[in-house]
DNA sequence: CTCCCGATAT
DNA sequence: ATATCAGGAG
């Protein structure tokens, strides 16, 4: 496990290398932003982005989704997967909305995750992204950039990862440090084929010294 | 724990 | 051919 002081270094690093980070769903509202978030589950970003721009042209609102059979919004989404869950879900979600939430998508993090669809990693999304409320999203690349670096344990669970980091960061820095290690992990701490031969984390990463040994790491350049 | 699932990188 | 993708529900 890694003190404060090398996390600390280590989220400067990824800041230098990522000064740009931030969220790649396209959205222009909160509520398009739950459908995006919603719909990203097991599916990269960039695919997302290719369906909800028809998606959200041809459904502004909740009314609008419920206004359309299962099977034509079940089309709509088809080519991102997982598209009969995300298609009813989406329908729930909506028809929740209307009914307790005068419409509109709630502020508050425990509320959102009763919303079908809606788990702890994607409310934790929405009240970063769009209110502005400090939270750190534990999805795949912040699990594995924090084993991999040794931020946490290996054994622990995403709502562990998620305490260990808040525990160890400055709640103000929460939604900065969430999209850095987002960035890290989609480009260059990559699940497959991650970057360790240019890595200026090497010196204190577990992971690094682990594919060393194995003679696994490319050398760029 | 399993299932849902198409697109893409490796 | 297989692994992975801003996970969530039963």
């Amino acid at each position: 496990m890694l003190t404060k002081t090398q996390i600390r270094r280590a989220l400067d690093q990824m800041g230098e290398l990522f000064p740009e980070a931030h969220c790649e769903l396209v959205h222009e509202n909160p509520f398009e932003l739950v459908i995006a978030v919603a719909l990203s589950a097991q599916c990269t970003d960039a695919l997302v982005n290719r369906v909800t721009k028809n998606l959200f042209q041809k459904y502004k609102t909740p009314e609008d989704y419920l206004a359309v059979t299962l099977e034509e919004l079940q089309e709509d989404i088809r080519s991102i997967g997982l598209y009969r869950n995300k298609a009813k879900n989406i329908r729930n979600l909506c028809a929740l909305l209307l009914e307790e939430y005068n419409g509109e998508v709630p502020k508050d993090r425990d509320e959102l995750v009763k919303l079908p669809g809606v788990g702890r990693k994607t409310a934790n999304v929405v009240v970063s992204v769009a209110f502005g409320i400090p939270a750190i999203a534990v999805d795949t690349h912040v699990e594995r950039v924090s084993k991999r670096l040794g931020f946490c344990r290996w054994k622990d669970s995403v709502l562990e990862v998620e305490k260990t980091l808040m525990k160890k960061i400055p709640a103000e820095e929460w939604s900065d440090t969430h999209h850095r290690m987002i960035f890290f992990g989609r480009y260059h701490c990559k699940a497959q084929a991650p970057k360790c031969g240019e890595c200026p984390l090497f010196d204190l990463c577990r992971e690094g010294s682990k594919r060393m040994k194995k003679g696994l790491i490319q050398y760029a350049k």
